[in-house]
DNA sequence: CGTAGAACTGAACGGCCGGTCAGTACAGTG
DNA sequence: CACTGTACTGACCGGCCGTTCAGTTCTACG
């Protein structure tokens, strides 16, 4: 990936944050970075493909980011607590926009949903491993670690359309706890034992 | 409301869901009933609008068909589970495509925001609702019914997501297991009681 | 120096689509 | 019958925006 398409990738993501992925043109992608708007078609042939890549390249970076946080040297419950806050809407929910306009996006063009899919089974897969590590080190136990990460994915998910399109309606305070909650359930330990943890 | 009206409402929601909010163009509603563009635009001004009222409209169907299941004469746990039920993406997908692209397009025109808004407002206090009926006539105990609501409608969302957009990823089947579990969850009853209770 | 190719631009094209407008048809009213 | 208001239409306009293209500049290489 050379220096020029990535940097239109960034432009173009924070572009699509900023104005919707049905909004977008290819002349602010462009002027966001002082260049023509043929410069855009020249590395990305087409509007298509470049707001396809701009997901893909948005989605490798969270990835990244969650695996950082995943495979850190603690224990597994300190690493999942980490994960699952960073991913909780507790945060700004910057990126939550994106993920929102994405989904939509995917119904409709199959590139996208195939980006779509692959950040949510990679998250899932990440999040199902370092469970079934947990278990195994015997430090909580959890009777199906796949399943359990994908409730706690699909509450993740639900909590950030109500706190990013509702915006207002639930606290961010009460939304942490119900999903500190909801992984001390799954795990089968305390939520003081959650809170407790210092990362 | 007049006769005129609801149809091109009902058309443009139909409209909507086939070819999502941002690839709609007046003249599919309009060639979808045989008439003219002109005649759409005398009746919504314009095209934001339309699309505003669409989401309203179908918005209110569904908050009918909630009430309905919920003002049937049985227990509160049999009506919440047939609630539940409905609103889980355990049917045809039909309508979570029209919601989760409401979702996007909310993030930017407040009028959408405020008819998506309106719709979560309504539905979580039909919940709620029962619920404290139910706590009430002691079926069964739940600290906070209006926190329980939130968080099963988040999980609803979250579910309906999944199997929607990266559909086939998870069974319908295994959706309603999860689906019953938190509601079991919630109510503090044992799950075969739900399975068991005959509408 | 000469040439090739990559990076980049300004200008223009062309299709699409929301919105306008000047009308027509028709029903109701007095 | 004349008049008015409502529902509706066909034709057209004008702007927007993705895409194309014929160049220009710059770098690398022999």
């Amino acid at each position: 990936m050379t220096e020029r398409r990535e940097e239109l990738l960034r432009a173009a993501v924070s572009q699509i944050e900023e104005r919707g992925v049905a909004a977008v043109r290819i002349a602010d992608v462009a002027s966001a970075l002082g260049v023509s708007n043929a410069l855009v078609l020249y590395h990305f042939s087409t509007k298509e493909k470049l707001v396809a890549e701009a997901f893909a390249y948005a989605a490798e970076d969270d990835l990244t980011h969650l695996r950082k946080l995943l495979g850190r040297r603690t224990t597994a419950l300190r690493r999942l607590r980490a994960a699952v806050r960073w991913y909780a809407p507790t945060g700004q929910a910057k990126g939550w926009r994106l993920w929102i306009e994405g989904w939509a996006a995917a119904l409709r063009e199959p590139a996208l949903r195939e980006v779509a899919r692959n950040l949510d089974r990679e998250w899932k897969a990440a999040i199902t491993e370092v469970v079934a590590e947990g278990v195994a080190a015997g430090e909580f136990r959890c009777p199906d670690p796949a399943a359990a990460a994908q409730r706690l994915t699909a509450l993740l998910d639900g909590l950030a359309v109500q706190m990013t399109v509702y915006e207002g309606t639930v606290s961010r305070a009460r939304t942490r706890e119900w999903v500190d909650e909801a992984l001390a359930g799954e795990l089968g330990v305390e939520r003081a034992e959650l809170t407790a943890a210092r990362s």
